[in-house]
DNA sequence: TTGACAACTGGTACCGATACCAGTTTGGTA
DNA sequence: TACCAAACTGGTATCGGTACCAGTTGTCAA
């Protein structure tokens, strides 16, 4: 593209290919080849001699040229929806938990919970051919699932459980931890409810969960008295506001459910700022069981959920079952474990 | 592998290569090549045969293919030390959100605050040849800064300032911003100080601002009183516990400097728990003013640093700089933001 | 001396795209 | 009718590795 013939001036720059490594050596590539891989049928002295001058001109494989060969790669794409809440960072720990000591190498796109952006970041990572593919969900969308089912590896959907799944998935049922929370709050003799919840409607998973709350409630003839949604993302601030706007329509409430236990964490704030006396008064419930749970000097209810078990299950699925879908598709229920925070 | 010879059946599986599109639609591969990238030169029939041909056996591109035939990538590695902390998960975001848009994709590595996983991470992800690359910290070994240098890519090294850098930063000067943190409480009348961290040997930065604290303490006269450290991980609980255990050793401190946020947060809710008045009776001062710390029923102190903004800048100067390191060389300096929380 | 075999070595053909160049058609003009 | 440019089309080389196969040695037993 530039300088079109101005190059007489020595070519310093030192391109580092196996040529190279194998010219520099006084091999052959294939022997170079042989000697760095240690694949064998190389005579000592060669090895060091190519070892020698790998080192000396710091030489570097390229996997674009060892894949395109090979017809397979070690990358496993990685599709969340976003990255601003600490669970899907966990899931990612618990991938790269996984992946450690393996070859495996991750390639993770977010998606802003935009179902095109979704179809686009998984379209673009089939085209690296990866040997494996973890979604976030089950609610793609028919485009993309059909994607997914065309795709020769396997590919493993996590975080839920209802729903019909491509090939593999690892999660829990949101619709029965919306459940359990509501018969074990109910249990617990509560029964003025108010739902506190952010992006329902982009959430799938916190909308399933609610749903098998009011759903559960309904069962034992009680309903929720009122709620407060916001189309903000998950954040204790957010959780701060919209907990002093409920208890402010309806300050009878003796029970928050929260849409997770960020948003749960700013209703601890506005109460403890407003000495609302916690779980005396009201009793707060989130999900989740994020580690600050167990510090506040509060107690709140919250569902426990594993996230780094579900990245690393995940991983399990796709460097087990060798080969594409069908083959060990499996279904890994790691269901929520209610705490009520005694 | 499997099946020696044992496929007289007809073959079903689609391979979707861009011959198998051609041969399809019934033309060479170069137009189909042509047709499918836009690229001009083909005609309107052909075209659409060609896109045809391409939705009918679910034709996904080559990104292997592609990439070694035109000898670059739009690929960016990412190294990072770990997602348990949420400070790397927004520069991730950071990340993401610039990369919106372009072409490019982001792999990422984390090293768990290990060197050698960090050669390996960084020398793994130099093998697929990416456009960039984007490395916590400035602290690398010898070995690992020489595979930086020898690269002949744009090299960001992000988070610190207080080096000698391989290509550009973006970051902070973590010395400065413990001394300013020193300074401010100083002028705010503080004298008995305390300090509270975790992983600091492992964590250089939160090492720097210990560094940088001191000193500026020694500076006008004062020293830390004591100190509790950990080689745990950051958390809220490590916080409560280590918080805990300095108060006991000397309660007459009136105030804490935490190595993070996270740790701070531990530190209020061990004083809420006991009734401590804060900021009357002790003043916590913590680092990076997440998103929480405005929420918190009590006022703690933070400085305040844009990790989103890290992010984009280094995405920024990977994609502006066009071309290896020295065009386009910066330092980016984004400074941490004292707030006292009045 | 011969043959067989192990130990090594390197040439060639891929993998799946695109760049480049050399055709082939088409339509319009002299 | 001849000629030429524009519009299209496809063959070939190439990127940087490895698989596969075909040599070339050297050693040792028959």
């Amino acid at each position: 593209m530039k300088k079109p013939n101005s190059d007489p001036v020595p070519e310093i720059i030192r391109k580092s290919t196996l040529e190279d490594v194998a010219r520099l050596a006084g091999v052959s590539k294939m022997t170079a080849s042989r000697a760095l891989r240690n694949a064998g049928d190389v005579s000592r002295a060669n090895v060091i001699k190519v070892q020698a001058a790998a080192e000396q001109i710091g030489y570097v494989g390229n996997n674009l040229a060892l894949s395109l060969s090979a017809q397979s790669t070690n990358l496993i794409g990685v599709v969340i929806p976003g990255l601003s809440n600490i669970v899907f960072a966990e899931v990612l720990s618990g991938i790269a938990d996984a992946i450690d000591g393996t070859d495996l190498q991750s390639v993770f796109g977010v998606t802003d919970y935009d179902p095109e952006k979704e179809y686009q970041t998984i379209l673009n990572m089939l085209s690296w051919r990866p040997a494996g593919l973890i979604v976030t969900g089950l609610d793609q969308p028919e485009k993309t699932r059909k994607l997914l089912e065309a795709a020769d590896i396997p590919i493993v959907q996590i975080m839920d459980l209802d729903g019909d799944p491509v090939d593999a998935v690892v999660g829990l049922s949101h619709k029965k931890a919306g459940a359990d929370m509501a018969r074990a709050l109910l249990d617990s003799g509560r029964r003025r409810f108010g739902y506190v919840g952010c992006r329902l409607h982009r959430d799938t998973r916190a909308a399933k969960r609610y749903v098998g709350f009011v759903e559960a409630l309904a069962a034992q003839g009680h309903v929720l008295r009122c709620e407060a949604l916001s189309e903000a993302p998950s954040t204790v601030h957010e959780g701060r506001r919209l907990t002093a706007e409920i208890l402010e329509t309806d300050p009878a409430l003796d029970c928050l459910y929260f849409s997770n236990d960020d948003v749960a964490m700013g209703g601890v704030f506005h109460c403890m700022a407003r000495a609302i006396s916690v779980p005396d008064q009201i009793m707060l419930a989130g999900f989740n069981g994020l580690d600050f749970v167990d510090s506040l000097p509060i107690k709140i209810a919250t569902s426990r959920t594993d996230r780094r078990e579900i990245g690393r299950r995940a991983i399990g699925i796709i460097s087990s079952g060798k080969g594409p879908k069908g083959v060990g598709s499996r279904m890994i229920d790691l269901p929520a474990f209610i705490d009520l925070g005694q």
